[in-house]
DNA sequence: AAAAATATTTAGTCTTATCTAAAAAAATAT
DNA sequence: ATATTTTTTTAGATAAGACTAAATATTTTT
């Protein structure tokens, strides 16, 4: 078993690696998690010691499988509990975020696997993230960029990369959500802002805001 | 705020007041949260400067109304999610216990308070305790021992005092369980064991069993 | 390839919550 | 009323997880 730490320590590193790719470096995680250098510096080891990931001074980390099957299991439980939060309790999609965080650290594999049952074995999060099953496994939802999308090409919102209140707020007030049809409708090449069709309304979004949607065309 | 270890101390020293009324002192609440007696003092200071309660060296704590306002939300988190475990996600009331007692340290007005609408607002826990609504209020459900019943005088099961896993699993292979009615037809003097009628059964009981055992008549 | 900048680690400190062992106070028994 | 027992508190230690500041590595720049 892990420590609260610990396992916020696991779900960066996932979440790190699955995005680079590559060894991890303490920089990144300490940002990733608010915290110093030197901290993580002493929780590697101590992970590295639990045989969850590899360590090698200077060198970065890789989760091992022990690791990745740790860290799964608590994005499992985070995004479940996300989408109780909002088809059952009303939330709206900016404000699951810090409550799932709580959430994720509860204890019980009964718990986890009732709730997955009552919530009819859920796909997606409210964002848009694939849940992953009772055995780790889940499909990679081929997504791109909305930013990536030529004028008059058409796509489906499925995702977005920053879950942050501020940004969901925005998506929120321009009645943006998962499912929705977008077109692009003009690209401005000066600073790559998006003319786009949604809801039969024409609004235009700055390139910062495409290139946090995930559409799939 | 309050730390999860904080909480812990409060919730029991609000189920010891309520037990025995008077000032609780530092070995009993050591027994109940199974640690120390020096632990508890240390911890006990730290309460009081966070004016949660009274203390005095020597006598004994009390907790304040800001003491039992805190205690009394932890609680109502707690038969909240019983309820819910219970109710929704196949739990029986055996197993709800060390699962409630992680989720009722989550952090999030909102959640509890849509939780407490989504299950109905329910008024008592899976092993009959009232909930406290929102503003911390609950009524006392005046309830005595079954031990205390005389021959032929007949109640409704409407709690248990003892909630361990062992002591609810036998009143399940027994088939007792919250508003059964039970009918005393004999009681053993030397002993204090009782045989009593439940589904047109009867059963013979000890005085062990009967002591932790709550009817309304 | 040396110098400068950046990244990482070490060493030592702090806080929280716990513990043990010993001292002090209170309660109980003689 | 004194002695004994029990309860409570103090003092000092420990472990987890974080921090600061200083020391090393590594990378980048020139």
């Amino acid at each position: 078993m892990f420590t609260l730490s610990e396992e916020n320590y696991l779900k960066s590193i996932f979440h790190l690696q699955a995005v680079s790719g590559k060894g991890i470096n303490t920089n990144s995680i300490a940002k990733k998690l608010d915290t110093k250098p030197s901290s993580v510096t002493d929780m590697i080891k101590k992970l590295a010691e639990k045989k969850v990931l590899v360590y090698k001074k200077y060198q970065g980390v890789t989760l091992t499988n022990l690791g990745e099957k740790a860290a799964t299991s608590i994005v499992r439980k985070h995004r479940l509990w996300e989408v109780f939060l909002v088809d059952k309790l009303n939330f709206s999609w900016d404000e699951v975020h810090d409550v799932a965080e709580q959430l994720e650290h509860i204890k019980s594999p009964k718990l986890i696997n009732e709730l997955d049952a009552f919530l009819g074995y859920p796909k997606k999060d409210p964002h848009g993230d694939p849940i992953p099953d009772k055995e780790g496994k889940f499909q990679k939802i081929e997504k791109q960029l909305l930013s990536t999308l030529e004028v008059n090409q058409i796509g489906i919102c499925v995702g977005v990369s920053d879950s942050s209140s501020e940004f969901l707020k925005y998506l929120d007030n321009n009645n943006i959500s998962l499912g929705k049809k977008i077109e692009v409708l003009s690209k401005e090449s000066f600073d790559g802002s998006l003319t786009i069709l949604i809801n039969t309304k024409k609004i235009t979004i700055s390139k910062k805001i495409s290139n946090n949607i995930y559409i799939q065309s």
